[in-house]
DNA sequence: GGAAAAACCATAAAATACCATTGCATCCCA
DNA sequence: TGGGATGCAATGGTATTTTATGGTTTTTCC
């Protein structure tokens, strides 16, 4: 499985070209498609990205919901609907598309967040302010958690 | 499972490249990935180590939570959007990021301080100080653990 | 035809691989 | 028991490759 970490801030350059950084490119390549999917976050003004396999296994989960019911309308809309699927050039930049860049106010530099399976990308400064903010309810909060060790049900 | 014992102090050339200590670097050597993974401590001034595979158990463990949940995102912006990648060159040494290497002060040299399953880097002073205050502690309190003698759920 | 997208080419900086040296502990044998 | 030989770990420096970035040309498609 995919696994995304650290945070990469890379240019934007005029023509809406960005480079996805190189660790995330080794993830995000397979044989039948050497991209990502990005779509907006509902809770912030950041972009969700992940791989395209990722969006199937969503895809799949919600075709257990009846396929009238609201939380498949919802899901769909929202994100089916708003994704967008950003194929590689040669050198691994990806056009972000005007519509998403208004939406995450990211102008001339985008920050790829990791977030484990999946990642965000955010304007900069306002994923500084997040992460800061997120730190400190994790240590007010004295949040902690347990590593689940238990033996991997899923494969790789 | 990996077993990190005793602490070693390793010189950081001028690169920012650091050896691992040998007996470390056989447990975090695998098929896939000849590396670790290291993250600020939300606790101390000082560096958190663990294996890729590590890291990948506590993906998935937290992958089990709703994607969109508040718990999802403190976790993630603090560990694996904090968390570098770092593999090893031919001599088994790594780039300590300096985004890292501020956080933890750490400038000429670095301790390489066993955990049990996992380690933590620090800058040497600051450990040494850590250290006799914690056994001050331990001896206060007259601290006692039990062993958990049970068989281990986890492979190797 | 013309704008947008994709493919192509070029470069500087940074990361990585490669090679040489040193230092320390161990081994082996006289 | 000493003292050289040996081997691996740590360290230092250089060469090569990759990455991120910028620009130009070609193709696509209204």
């Amino acid at each position: 499985m995919a696994l995304f970490l650290s945070t990469y801030i890379n240019k934007i350059d005029k023509k809406g070209r960005v480079s996805v950084p190189a660790l995330f490119r080794q993830s995000l390549t397979s044989e039948n498609f050497s991209g990502l999917v990005v779509f907006r976050s509902y809770k912030y003004n950041a972009l969700e990205a992940c791989t395209l396999g990722r969006m199937e296994q969503l895809s799949k989960s919600v075709d257990q919901f009846d396929q009238f019911s609201d939380t498949y309308d919802e899901v769909s809309s929202t994100i089916f609907a708003d994704a967008h699927q950003l194929t590689f050039d040669n050198e691994g930049r990806v056009m972000l598309p005007e519509s998403l860049r208004s939406y995450a106010k990211i102008d001339s530099k985008a920050a790829f967040v990791g977030r484990g399976a999946s990642f965000q990308i955010w304007n900069p400064a306002d994923f500084e302010l997040f992460q800061k903010e997120a730190r400190q309810k994790i240590l007010s909060n004295k949040t902690t958690f347990k590593i689940n060790l238990q033996k991997n049900e899923m494969e790789k």
